[in-house]
DNA sequence: AAGCTGACTATGG
DNA sequence: GCCATAGCCAGCT
């Protein structure tokens, strides 16, 4: 597929993400089909900031629930705080009820 | 052009 | 249970 088309599809899908929901690269990746892309969906997150539409990366969490792309927002604490304004419990920099409100795109979107 | 890096994940010790 | 290693793909220097 064209890398582009890649990240624009990772971009919908992040803004496809429900109000109080999240989800994980692995998630995402394994959605577009991408076995072991995840790295590459957290890349396309960092140039999501250089894209003009504005995409929820703080619902974009790894495997584990832990924001560990926090420190790439303009305000390491905003990822959280939006989090917590969200309705998800963040336990310092990992959300509490994470497979609660775990969002998988390959289940929701079911495509 | 070639090599490094990176917001990951899984496996092994 | 935590630290180290490997596999992965695309962008950036």
């Amino acid at each position: 597929m064209d890398r582009a088309n890649f990240f624009k599809d990772v971009y919908e899908v992040v803004r496809q993400i429900p109000k109080g929901r999240a989800t994980s690269y692995g998630a995402i990746a394994q959605y577009l089909g991408v076995k072991s892309g995840a790295r590459m969906v957290g890349w396309a997150m960092n140039a999501s900031f250089t894209e003009n539409n504005y995409v929820p990366a703080h619902r974009v969490v790894n495997r584990n629930g832990l924001l560990t792309g926090k420190h790439h927002f303009k305000n390491p604490n905003e990822m959280a705080n939006l989090l917590r304004e969200e309705g998800i419990e963040v336990e310092g920099n990992q959300i509490k009820n994470f497979a609660d409100c775990f969002w998988d795109p390959s289940v929701e979107l079911a495509l």
